[in-house]
DNA sequence: ATTTTTAATGCATAAAAATTCAAAATATGC
DNA sequence: GCATATTTTGAATTTTTATGCATTAAAAAT
């Protein structure tokens, strides 16, 4: 049965480090699926899973989530797009907001900058954000342009 | 050059669908790099790349921008955070939220769940969300607390 | 400046994954 | 139920990708 196999497979590559098909083979084997390679990897392709290089070289199948990284980025361009300008001004970085949206963007800001923040309001369509140095500022403004401006 | 050969190989895959290893060879060879598959696995590997199943079922190379998806997730808790508890009530649906927030999640809800809601409405920590019947704002609900608790 | 060490690359080959072609299983219309 | 279309699967094969080993180039040490 395709779609239980499918699943389970989801399940496999999950709770384990799957690093190619034949190690993949082998866990649905466990789990009673006898099948072979050539399913496999048309399993792959049809569940879209990927091929991932890991932080130290080796490889491993991932699920890309599609319906959560979807819900992410609908949700990032709410704050993305209430974004209205981002300036810097001595030591202050001013960014204004549509209304109502700065307090939960001072949020993402303090997370995102979190170590470079003295300290920061936020009003209805306005954040005033107060760093060490003019420098800093600078940095941070053009910091948070990249963040918020290209999605 | 390694460094610069690996440079536009980003660049190469950002702009071209690469859909094998061999094809990455022929653009680099028309930008003047002269290397062999040896190397473009090396590369590969060492920038990370994936290859990754595209919508029609093909193969592509793909760059996983860590930076970008790493600000996507920042900003997503920011907001998944400040939801405090989501019930529903007949044909409506409320949402509570930290002191200030409420603005930004109705604008996550209402392009999360734009077809379904009649209206909403966000004051400063509650919002109220008129759906047309008792079972849609059960579902919704429901499919705002997978959107929103669990990251 | 010469030696020593380290890193980068290619060739040949092994390993892994995709595809072709054919058969078996499953579903669909009559 | 039977015939036909569609889907799923495997064996064999091809294509694609990774790796062991040797060589060269570059960098560091003496």
């Amino acid at each position: 049965m395709k779609s239980l196999r499918q699943q389970k497979i989801l399940e496999i590559i999950e709770n384990n480090d799957i690093d190619t098909q034949e190690a993949l083979i082998a866990k649905l084997a466990e789990a009673g699926y006898n099948v072979t390679q050539t399913t496999i990897s048309r399993d792959i392709n049809q569940l879209k899973l990927v091929k991932a290089v890991t932080a130290d070289g080796s490889y491993k199948y991932i699920v890309p989530d599609v319906k959560r990284e979807n819900n992410k980025t609908v949700m990032n361009s709410a704050l993305t797009d209430a974004v209205i300008k981002i300036e810097a001004a001595k030591n202050i970085v001013v960014v204004k907001t549509l209304s109502g949206m700065a307090n939960a963007i001072a949020v993402c800001v303090d997370s995102l900058n979190h170590n470079e923040i003295v300290g920061s309001v936020a009003g209805d369509d306005t954040i005033i954000i107060v760093t060490k140095d003019d420098s800093i500022a600078e940095a941070m403004a053009l910091n948070l342009k990249t963040a918020f401006k290209f999605d």
